[in-house]
DNA sequence: ATTAGGG
DNA sequence: CCCTAAT
């Protein structure tokens, strides 16, 4: 059972540039409530709740803060070491720099989230803005999104808004509540900050050039020192920075496990902290300006490697890397991104195209657990192009094809011990993912996404085919053909039929581009005639990636379905009107000698459908429709045929009998 | 390898 | 589309 705790936290601290005292007092105070689970609050969630609510008061000079601390600890959530100290402290602590730099950032968020947010202290926290801390080597610095997927930034974080995590590739994701408020965008969303800062400056005249803050986050103390009766939320007040804050100034003397002794202030863009552990009672009137000096980063650093020294840490160490698979191949990681709705680290699949793509999945909140995915396989890609291409225009086309099936066709599916998750709301502990799991029961498929890829032939009929046009969630009658991108045909050289001129076959291949699914699939540069990518494996699956190995083999694989198109079926009825219903081999050299993915079974399993088709009633027929003009040519051709075989059976069976009468006759 | 037919 | 018996 969650309880949802209500609580108070006030934001003192301001760096306030020099504000018309009218429009600051028109806003001494104002507050949000954020639902949080109090007790397991994310060291993210609060970071970038404070963050965005700072920002939407007209902060714009930089969009995310970067970091926070609890006092004395070590609280940077950001990739913000230098390599130097990095390999400092890798003497120090005689682990691998990169073991470090994640112990590091863990360091706040074990704890933070191994207790609750209540047990720290108001003055324990403070956050800083992201400018004021040495940038690291991070490029796209701003609020784009590309500092969030910057390699060397993994665990930055920043402001994440449905836009710019959508274009790092991320997607926001949630592990409980109902979908609608995973997709509400949270308080700390900010999107646009121009606009903003206009309407802000004018309404609240709170912040604008500042280009340094401090935060600290209070702990809701009532003045009077009683803890407050509901704390069902978080409620996070921001106060003017002249005002002194009655959540912050109580001077708790309570023991706590984070016994403050480190304050990070800034002004104007530069850290500075007390060289030396403050009070345990902070003034908040004072830290803002008076008592802070000018520290750098050794400093701290120092300090808090004393700090270290000195003492354990109230939380237990965790394993930093259990990746699951040690597979050898693949590419590095992608683009991490941290959820603030979950405290989770995720790396999304960009758009960058791969055949093999190297996923990493960070969670680094408590209950942690640590994927790897390694090299998802696309598992099947059918391209078919001319002799004549040249290698580069096969290598678009390639690229093309990737793209177009990871930029979107796809959504992400879950396996457990081979068992499909469908509940996404279900968090990884209720579904019993774990970090000590075993991971080759944790599989995830590509399938192909059926609001992305749109197509005529992902409907059953031509019903649910408008449904799916006229509306973005259709409700079909028939579920989804789960085969989806698919597409094609290609370029065939048949041995034409009388009527199949160089006109129909033209025609074939553009009817066939009009009816492929995925227009992103359509290449206009690429010389290859049609693409065909191909799922595999399962029924709905692109890929299934069990992590280690997959299990079916190759051969196993039963071969993706393909309907046939309008113009195949025109081709197979010609032929067969010509070669009778008993010559698949012949029909197949005749008419879909180039289609390599058509055997002569299939051509026969073809005709016998169409003929079922064409006995059925229209409102009973399924798929892409057959002209009737077709059909009705089936049933001639197959009666014809039929007729054929029926005398030749006689014929054959009579001369039989002439035989066998005659032996009898003569041989008596 | 093809054909024919059930599933 | 698959499977397979029968050619």
């Amino acid at each position: 059972m969650v309880l949802q705790k209500r609580l108070e936290y006030g934001f003192s601290g301001y760096q306030v540039p020099p504000i018309p005292r009218a429009a600051r007092s028109a806003r001494r105070r104002r507050s949000f409530e954020s639902k949080t689970n109090g007790n397991q609050m994310y060291a993210f969630d609060l970071l970038a709740t404070v963050a965005g609510k700072l920002l939407s008061e007209g902060e714009s000079s930089s969009p995310s803060v970067d970091s926070f601390s609890l006092k004395g600890q070590l609280a940077l959530v950001q990739d913000s070491v230098g390599r130097q100290e990095k390999s400092e402290e890798k003497l120090l602590e005689g682990k691998s720099g990169d073991q470090d730099f994640y112990e590091r950032n863990f360091l706040f968020t074990d704890i933070v989230t191994d207790n609750p947010i209540s047990d720290i202290r108001s003055d324990e926290l403070e956050f800083a803005q992201n400018d004021s801390i040495s940038k690291p080597n991070c490029p796209g610095k701003g609020d784009s999104a590309e500092h969030l997927v910057n390699d060397d930034c993994k665990l930055r974080l920043g402001i994440f808004t449905p836009a710019n995590l959508e274009s790092s590739g991320c997607r926001l994701s949630c592990n409980s509540g109902s979908d609608e408020e995973c997709r509400k965008p949270r308080n700390f969303s900010v999107t646009n900050r121009a606009d903003m800062l206009d309407s802000q400056h004018l309404t609240s005249g709170l912040v604008s050039s500042v280009d340094s803050v401090k935060f600290l986050i209070c702990r809701d103390h009532s003045p009077s020192g009683s803890a407050p009766v509901n704390r069902e939320n978080v409620k996070l007040a921001i106060i003017d920075d002249d005002e002194s804050s009655p959540a912050c100034t109580e001077s708790s003397t309570r023991t706590k496990k984070f016994r403050p002794s480190l304050r990070v202030s800034n002004i104007h863009g530069q850290k500075l902290l007390s060289s030396k552990p403050c009070k345990a009672t902070p003034n908040v009137k004072d830290h803002d300006r008076a008592v802070t000096e000018r520290c750098n980063y050794l400093n701290r650093k120092r300090i808090i490697k004393h700090q270290r020294s000195l003492r354990d840490y109230p939380f237990k160490k965790r394993k930093f890397y259990d990746f699951v698979s040690n597979s050898d191949e693949g590419i590095c990681c992608d683009r991490m991104c941290a959820s603030p709705e979950n405290g989770t680290n995720i790396s999304a699949l960009g758009s960058r195209p791969s055949l093999q793509r190297e996923v990493l999945i960070w969670h680094v909140a408590f209950g942690s657990v640590k994927l790897k995915i390694k090299s998802f396989r696309v598992p099947e890609l059918f391209i078919e192009v001319q002799e004549t291409t040249t290698i580069g225009s096969l290598k678009k086309t390639v690229l093309e094809a990737v793209n177009a099936i990871l930029g979107g066709g796809l959504r992400v599916g879950v396996l457990l011990q081979g068992k499909k998750i469908r509940d996404d709301t279900q968090t990884l502990l209720q579904t019993g993912i774990s970090h000590d799991n075993k991971m080759d029961a944790l599989g995830f498929t590509l399938e192909p996404n059926p609001h992305i890829a749109p197509s005529s032939q992902l409907c059953p009929d031509d019903h649910s085919c408008q449904l799916l046009h006229n509306n973005p969630r259709p409700v079909t009658r028939y579920p989804l053909s789960p085969n989806v991108p698919r597409t094609a045909i290609r370029d065939r050289n048949l041995d034409t039929p009388p009527d199949l001129s160089e006109n129909n076959l033209n025609s074939l291949v553009e009817s066939d581009h009009d009816s492929a699914p995925d227009s992103s699939l359509k290449i206009p540069g690429a010389q290859s005639k049609a693409l065909v990518p191909v799922p595999s494996i399962e029924r709905d699956a692109l890929a299934v990636v069990p992590l280690r190995k997959c299990k079916r083999s190759d051969s196993s694989q039963r071969r993706i379905r393909r309907p046939f198109t309008v113009t195949e079926v025109e081709a197979l009825v010609q032929a067969v009107e010509k070669l009778g219903t008993g010559r698949w081999r012949d029909v197949k050299l005749r008419a879909f000698d180039s289609a390599k993915h058509r055997t002569y079974v299939d051509l026969k399993d073809k005709w016998k459908t169409l003929v079922h088709t064409a006995r059925i009633s229209p409102q009973q027929r399924r798929g892409e429709p057959v002209p009737q003009e077709l059909l009705d040519r089936v049933l001639t051709a197959h009666a014809y045929w039929s007729q054929q075989q029926a005398k030749q059976h006689l014929k054959s069976s009579s001369i039989l009998t002439f035989f066998s009468e005659n032996s009898r006759c003569t041989n008596p």
